[in-house]
DNA sequence: TCGACGCATCGACAGCTGTCAATGCAAAGG
DNA sequence: CCTTTGCATTGACAGCTGTCGATGCGTCGA
């Protein structure tokens, strides 16, 4: 596995600070790309504001708009980037935001 | 002198504070979109790392390794997603990184 | 047991994206 | 003037991505 470094010290690459190694860039880009999309956006902002801190699925289809597979679709890749996680409660899935992971990430643009 | 909405309360969308409006997720995402590519980190990188503070296009092309057409094209959108500025002199064009565009995006992320 | 429900997966399709070779174009330099 | 140089644009193409309807699969309630 690698274990690129979790949430430490010398934590996370910087995009800013020196050039960045391809394997760093990769890691990088495959997480903010998950945040390129606008639905994506939306069902993370729905995420953490909601006030329990996690949202049933069910509950995520008719706010962004779309359908129930491509809502699915956008949880999956969010999920594969670790921005959010699911737990599985009976019949549904709850999602919360994994705050850690948009810490590295806010980390990575810092200068 | 842009001395429009006060520096510090409503300067920009976070995601994790409020859900967003569609326009303001759709116009983060096209910021997020412009990172999720390992040549274009690895081109904002270098301009970032460069002591100077800019780097002429023709030092970019080698350490990427991309050809010059797909480098310029990688310069182009983000440059248009504001992250990246060019200065033409003579010849060349000389890139540098807009810092207060990564700050807006990892406000963004704000808890 | 059976039907309803929640969610994931599949198949399909249009649109977008990253890439390069070829070309265009403006700015020096001769 | 013509040539060289640095960068952008074009055209083309494969691969990826967002989207939906249809379907499958597990979980509850009746």
């Amino acid at each position: 596995m690698v274990r690129t470094a979790q949430a430490g010290k010398e934590c996370c690459p910087n995009v800013l600070a020196a050039p960045l190694s391809e394997t760093e860039a990769g890691d990088l880009a495959r997480a903010f790309a998950a945040l390129g999309d606008p639905v994506r956006l939306r069902l993370l902002s729905l995420l953490a504001s909601a006030p329990a801190g996690e949202v049933c699925a069910c509950e995520l289809v008719v706010p962004v708009g779309r359908s129930q597979p491509t809502v699915s679709h956008h949880l999956k890749v969010l999920s594969e980037a670790g921005l959010i996680v699911g737990d599985k409660r009976g019949r549904w899935i709850w999602y919360a935001v994994v705050p850690e992971r948009l810490t590295l990430l806010r980390r990575a643009l810092e200068p």
